[in-house]
RNA sequence: GCGCCUUUAGCUCAGCUGGUAGAGCAACGGACUCUUAAUCCGCAGGUCCUGGGUUCGAUCCCCAGAGGGCGCACCA
């Protein structure tokens, strides 16, 4: 080939050496093998194996052995060893890596000189014969080497790899290419939806789509993000819950339906708050609260074991077995066993005010006493909550669709799961009664109106669902997001979601 | 939104209360037929995030801004 068409004739502006440099010489380079006839993108390759696959099958090669088993393999170049006459090249796919043993006696002149011209990052097929080399490394000793896809972009150093934060959520094709953690984060978010899947198939869930643009916004208190129908010249709220359309299915007689689904909430960033996250939310006519946090345990226990291997996870250093059953504690005695005062939501409004002032908690002139001994289990308990915890019955106020509890006018029938300090599920017997959820409704918009931007409006229509009849039935919510954090024990969400909210990179 | 930290070559990082920058890897030229981040020799590569200011002189000090991280607030 024509080299110095890959180097050299640069215009007198180009930098000596960079990344224009660098990529001004592979695209020559491109341009040189079109030139010879060589197309640098070919349309495709059968590969015989994937590179596990041959691990699996001649991971046992003595060293210094070779068969006569013929394959073809693919990957990306990850490491180079230019001895000479001999080429060591480190190739990658998903299913891990593989050397090909590159001998220019046996790819000839014109094969050799294609293949020292391969870069770091290109895309390569390869035909040979397995084989181990003398110190044991497996290879594939290889007869040709074809271009599949040429690099135009230098990878990230290759020992070093890729670990600035920023280049890494903004460029996650670089971060998945060199951080095998990056691929192992999203390999046990996969394994846990696969896992909840699973179980929810066995236990005789049906999964639906329901829609994402909402006219109302509800089933959750958060601040939704707005947007708007042109054809329909229509304000509308992407959601921030599945629940009210899920139960609507409830009515409609689907008896055990779930979603994992994209909701987005109009609020603050953080390690643990992307705008967009994961729900999981099942619902089961003829279940309760009780049997809700039975199949919590059984969703997460599982996945875990699904995603890693085993039911042990760590949270803050500390190893702990999700298979042992996890405590359920009320929230007033949560709270009761912070502050060393009891609380209840029967109690006059001026005295959990000074309970919540000697905690530091803000009290909003909207709240009432339930929404404040919520927030003093917030500000008092919640972060101790290190081991996974079911806190049980909270009051009716901040549980708007929540039953209440037959034994306390005040509480609902409802827990959330806590683990490491912060929520990780949230579910409730249903409340079916459309007066009661009516009046519910009403209280909300009092709230709404008072100038609580995250309280709930009317909805007329799945009271009107509700109106139909719907079953005695138990509904949970999971943070798919969190709950791959903590199994694979990710520090921020922003390593378990492929592309978070970042604000947009100026080029 | 507030506070603290951070931004230097494609990547990973040095850079002395001020004298306009270095290394390793990658790249480029060369040697090498069993390497494992191959090794060895040589060579090149910079908007020191941006804009002001102070100074004879700023990667360094000051101010403002941008991106990112962490905490707080909000929330899941």
């Amino acid at each position: 080939m024509d080299h110095e068409a890959t180097v050299g004739d640069s215009g007198a502006d180009d930098p000596a050496a960079g990344l224009e440099f660098e990529r001004n010489r592979r695209t020559a380079h491109i341009d040189a093998l079109r030139g010879a006839g060589t197309n640098p993108y070919p349309h495709r390759f059968d590969r015989t194996h994937t590179l596990g696959e041959l691990r699996e099958l001649h991971g046992a090669l003595e060293p210094g052995t070779e068969t006569d088993v013929p394959v073809r393999v693919a990957g990306r170049i990850m490491l180079k060893r230019d001895q000479g006459k001999l080429i060591f090249i480190t190739v990658q796919d998903r299913t891990g890596t593989i050397q090909l043993f590159v001998s220019k006696s046996e790819v000839g002149e014109d094969g050799f000189a294609a293949i020292v011209e391969l870069d770091l990052g290109d895309w390569v097929g390869a035909a040979g014969i397995m084989m181990a080399t003398r110190k044991g490394e497996l290879s594939v000793k290889t007869s040709s080497v074809s271009l599949l896809s040429k690099a135009v972009r230098p990878m990230p150093d290759k020992w070093r790899g890729l670990s600035d934060v920023e280049t890494r959520y903004r460029q996650r094709y670089a971060d998945l290419i060199v951080n095998d953690e990056a691929r192992r984060m999203f390999a046990v978010r996969h394994e846990i939806i696969a896992s909840f899947r699973r179980t929810l198939h066995d236990h005789g869930f049906i999964e639906v789509e329901t829609p994402v643009l909402h006219v109302e916004a509800g089933g959750a208190p958060a601040t939704p993000f707005v947007t708007h129908h042109n054809a329909l010249d229509m304000q509308l709220y992407l959601r921030i819950a599945l629940e009210l359309h899920l139960k609507r299915l409830i009515v409609g007689g689907m008896e055990r339906v779930y979603e994992i689904g994209r909701v987005f909430r109009n609020e603050g960033l953080s390690s643990r708050h992307n705008p967009e996250f994961t729900l999981m939310e099942l619902y089961q006519a003829f279940g309760d609260y009780t049997e809700m946090m039975g199949i919590t345990e059984h969703l997460i226990t599982t996945a875990a074991r699904d995603a890693t291997g085993s039911s042990v996870v760590t949270i803050d250093g500390t190893e702990i077995d999700l298979a042992v059953g996890w405590r359920r504690a009320r929230m007033i005695d949560l709270v009761a066993e912070a502050t060393g005062r009891e609380v209840h939501p029967n109690q006059p409004r001026e005295t959990l005010v000074a309970l919540a002032a000697e905690h530091e908690v803000r009290v909003q002139p909207y709240w009432g006493t339930g929404k404040i001994i919520e927030e003093l289990f917030g500000a008092t308990a919640e972060s101790s909550l290190r081991e996974p915890t079911f806190v049980t019955h909270h009051p009716v106020e901040v549980s708007p669709l929540a039953r209440v509890d037959p034994a306390d006018p005040h509480l609902t029938e409802r827990f959330e799961l806590h683990v490491g300090g912060r929520e990780l599920a949230n579910g409730y017997s249903e409340l079916n009664d459309p007066r009661e959820q009516r009046a519910r409704f009403e209280d909300e918009q009092r709230a709404k109106d008072a100038g609580n931007l995250e309280a709930g409006t009317v909805d007329e229509d799945y009271l009107r669902a509700l109106e139909y009849g719907m079953p005695p039935t138990g509904g949970l919510g999971i943070g798919i997001d969190r709950l791959t954090m903590l199994i694979s024990g990710a520090q921020s969400i922003r390593d378990v979601i492929l592309f978070p909210t970042l604000r947009p990179e100026v080029f």
